[in-house]
DNA sequence: ATCCAGGAAGTCG
DNA sequence: CGACTTCATGGA
């Protein structure tokens, strides 16, 4: 990856292995919008704007060394894609979002917006998250918040979850809030990728689903493949038919792309939401 | 009005 | 174990 870190800034040239619409909008982060010509990006407390100038992307933030970390910087994706390539589908799929990379944002975080995701659509999504951060967040500029600490929302009731509007997920906050606490969020980050999937799931509002997005861009496990109504489309319309079960899908993806399933996921789901039903001949 | 969204939990067999 | 139902909310 061809970029060079300044004190408050990045600046990316290589930039058809770095877009911030495929980035941003392939549904593994949902703290974002657009300012302008700019991206604003947040990630817990920290902020990041990005900004298309002269065939670069410039990466603006206090944080150089968290954003290297965050989008990947280190890992090369000419080289993944270049693998992928080689099956004949994948490289259709993967021309739809050619700057895709999977962020590795905060564990916590991705943990809480994941279960707030399950059976609702992105639209929403943000606007439950961004009332929470606003509610009980730290102010970082005038309509910027962080993502608020855990033992904040430890202190808050079943009513004030309900009061975002996160429908019968309110509970599951509410609860799981109270589980990581006395867990707490290091034990699980050290397990392995399996080991940590079956504690995930004891979580309340966790499934294997939500337990796989966590574990991706949570913890950036790339030997997973989480299966939501977008990649069971996919699966359908493109691989075989023959599995009914979400679980069973999921198993048959890893098992087919092996440590590149977290990245086929996500180019496949990506080309799948943008596309609709016509994704590829 | 009915269906759908990055599904999970509860129940039943 | 697997299948089947229920669960809020809001946009299309």
């Amino acid at each position: 990856m061809d970029y060079q870190k300044q004190k408050d800034k990045i600046i990316i040239r290589n930039t058809k292995d770095f877009d911030p619409k495929d980035i941003l909008e392939c549904g593994q982060i949902f703290r974002y919008f657009k300012c302008g010509d700019s991206y604003i990006v947040q990630s817990t407390n920290k902020l990041a704007k990005i900004t298309k100038i002269n065939n670069c992307f410039v990466i603006e933030t206090k944080d150089v060394d968290y954003f290297e970390n965050f989008f990947d910087l280190k890992t090369d994706y000419t080289n993944i894609k270049k693998v992928l390539e080689r099956d004949d589908f994948l490289s259709q799929v993967i021309k739809k979002g050619e700057g895709i990379r999977i962020l590795k944002n905060d564990f916590y975080e991705v943990v809480i917006s994941f279960v707030i995701s399950a059976n609702n659509n992105i639209a929403r999504i943000k606007q439950i998250i961004e009332r929470l951060c606003v509610s009980c967040g730290e102010r970082i500029e005038n309509n910027i918040y962080a993502f608020p600490k855990l033992e904040k929302l430890c202190e808050k009731d079943l009513n004030f979850f309900n009061s975002l509007k996160a429908g019968y997920r309110g509970k599951y906050l509410y609860k799981l809030v109270k589980e990581l606490q006395v867990l707490g969020l290091d034990k699980l980050k050290n397990l392995d990728t399996k080991s940590c999937r079956r504690e995930l799931i004891k979580l309340s509002g966790v499934g294997p689903k939500v337990a796989d997005c966590i574990l991706l861009f949570g913890l950036g496990r790339k030997d997973v493949f989480p299966v939501d109504t977008w990649i069971e489309k996919v699966y359908h319309r493109y691989y075989e038919s023959g599995l009914k079960n979400r679980c069973k899908i999921s198993e048959y993806f890893v098992e087919k792309y092996g440590d590149y399933s977290g990245y086929v996921q996500q180019y496949l789901f990506y080309a799948q939401r943008e596309l609709k039903d016509n994704m590829i001949v």
